[in-house]
RNA sequence: CGGGAAAUGGCUCAAUUUGGUAGAGCACUUGGUUUGGGACCAAGGGGUUGCAGGUUCAAAUCCUGUUUUCCCGACCA
């Protein structure tokens, strides 16, 4: 990276968080705005949540699911009717006390997640059990007043995705509450190549007013965990309070039960913190809004209109660098950027009918004849995304310790970050214990065991956990 | 919300200590020469110093408040 550069990105090693914030600045991602924690996602970041959204899309419509678009504020009285929910969001609240120049007889909540708006809906419309299930998603943004903010990694104003579904019986509930998870572990992993683990929150750390949360956990470059999203089972608890009800086929009164599940943009800033290097972004092809960089060096016109000829009809996405600027220039901003592939055409390589290509991922130099250039980045898509996911899920297993013994626990809390992973009572007392010793949280229970004991207090072990550092 | 640092054209910074009305590099615009790892020459445009108030003949500079950003905690997708 040249001196002369303004917008130079410090180096993960010298400062992760540093290094961060500049990815996100210099890749053109975000910008801030005057409100803390609202940031602008500027068109090549919104465009890696196009993307997203598009493929999310797709899989919910395939299971069922249809759109719609909910209020964002809630009345009080609403927001207050169920206990758990109330507490465990009143914290964090922003609240509109003022419309047009007249004070508001009832405030308004501005919606942190919008259980109670559906819930309230829900009433309205479910009134048979040929009603069930009810499979809604929203596109929306939601408000929490965090205190530290961090772009895509916490935000103010949050731009996410929302599913809320009601249910016949219990086991459909549970079902839908893992299909959902399966569907983000699959965005996660096959798309994003994010490797993750997944599994179920503590009572301690489950969402308010949710019988059990599930969640997506992925492991950042510097070992610092990451929740990439979450699924809820709510049982008929908010369903009972906001007292909706249907007939069953023997005509009897039943409540239904509920399921939530939502991801956000906070998904991009891991994408950007486990695959990015010293060199900015790297993106991989399934979202990357531009899959190919060409660069054209020289008077070489003919050679590149053929190029992008071929690729608008294989429908890859592409750029082709026409600005007066150096090649250096230019090779230097694609990997800021991240695409997938960058394609120098040039002069000297054009004399033996060739052309570069190079890999983000790996930084390689592929020289290919120029005729088989589109052909041979077909192929390399799929390899690249391939790799990364590898790559990545090598580096995250390396920062996975176990611990059977307290000091094994403590030592690794002095020596590293990542995740430490060991078995657990299930006493919350425990959980608080190491949360005070060591700022590690519990990150997700993996499974119930029936051998072992638990690494804080001795007893018997009733789960294989998780514990961690998180953003 | 506690503890710390910072805020000067788009970016990085200088001028602040010893108040005197803002300067550089990069970026940007125009013309030309260039083009295989962040090109060069020339000519230009752009800031009243985060915001509000105070002290003073005079404030980027001193004082108070406030907002935002970054770091460390507590809280959280």
């Amino acid at each position: 990276m040249s001196e002369k550069n303004n917008e130079k990105i410090t180096s993960r090693e010298v400062d992760f968080a540093k290094w961060y914030t500049d990815v996100c600045r210099v890749a053109d991602l975000v910008d801030y705005s005057s409100v803390k924690g609202s940031m602008i996602i500027r068109p090549y970041g919104y465009a890696i949540w196009e993307n997203i959204v598009a493929i999310l899309d797709k899989k919910f419509k395939e299971t069922g699911h249809v759109n719609v678009q909910m209020p964002m504020f809630i009345p009080e009285s609403l927001f207050n009717i169920e206990k758990e929910h109330v507490e465990g969001f009143a914290p964090e609240v922003a609240v509109v006390t003022q419309g047009g120049k007249e004070e508001l007889e009832e405030k308004m909540i501005v919606r942190p997640t919008s259980e109670v708006l559906f819930c309230d809906h829900f009433k309205k419309i479910i009134k048979s059990y040929r009603d069930l299930p009810v499979l809604y998603n929203q596109w929306c943004t939601i408000v929490r007043w965090e205190k530290e903010t961090r772009p895509f990694l916490r935000s103010r104003e949050i731009l996410w995705q929302e599913g809320h579904t009601m249910h016949a019986t219990a086991e459909e509930a549970k079902e839908e509450t893992l299909k959902m998870l399966g569907v983000y572990q699959d965005l996660q992993e096959n798309y994003l190549a994010l490797p993750v683990i997944v599994g179920k929150k503590t009572e301690r750390e489950k969402f308010a007013g949710a019988e059990a949360s599930y969640t997506i956990e992925a492991m950042m470059w510097d070992g610092i965990a990451l929740q990439n999203g979450t699924s809820h089972y709510f049982g008929n608890g908010f369903a009972k309070a906001f007292g909706v009800q249907f007939l069953n086929q023997k005509n009897e009164l039943e409540t239904p039960y509920q399921t939530s599940w939502g991801v956000t943009t906070r998904m991009i800033g891991s994408i950007i913190m486990v695959h990015g290097d010293d060199y900015g972004l790297v993106l991989p092809p399934q979202i990357a809004p531009i899959k190919v960089d060409v660069i054209p060096i020289g008077d070489v016109e003919d050679v590149v209109e053929k190029i992008e000829k071929e690729l608008q009809e294989k429908e890859i996405t592409y750029f082709v660098d026409r600005r007066d600027k150096s090649p250096g220039f230019k090779f230097a901003e694609a990997e800021v950027k991240g695409y997938p592939i960058r394609l120098e055409v040039g002069k000297r390589d054009l004399e033996n009918g060739e052309v570069t290509i190079v890999r983000r991922d790996t930084l390689e130099k592929i020289k290919v004849p120029k005729e088989e250039a589109v052909s041979k980045m077909v192929e390399l898509f799929p390899q690249i995304q391939k790799d990364m996911l590898e790559k990545a899920r090598k580096r995250r297993d390396s920062m996975i310790y176990e611990a059977s013994t307290y000091e094994e626990f403590l030592d690794h809390t002095k020596k590293h970050n990542g995740f430490i992973k060991t078995k657990w009572c299930g006493d919350e007392a425990c959980e608080v214990k190491i949360k005070e010793d060591t700022t590690y949280k519990s990150r997700c229970i993996i499974q119930e065991v029936q051998d072992g004991h638990c690494v804080c207090c001795g007893k018997d072990a009733k789960y294989e956990i998780y514990f961690g550092k998180q953003y």
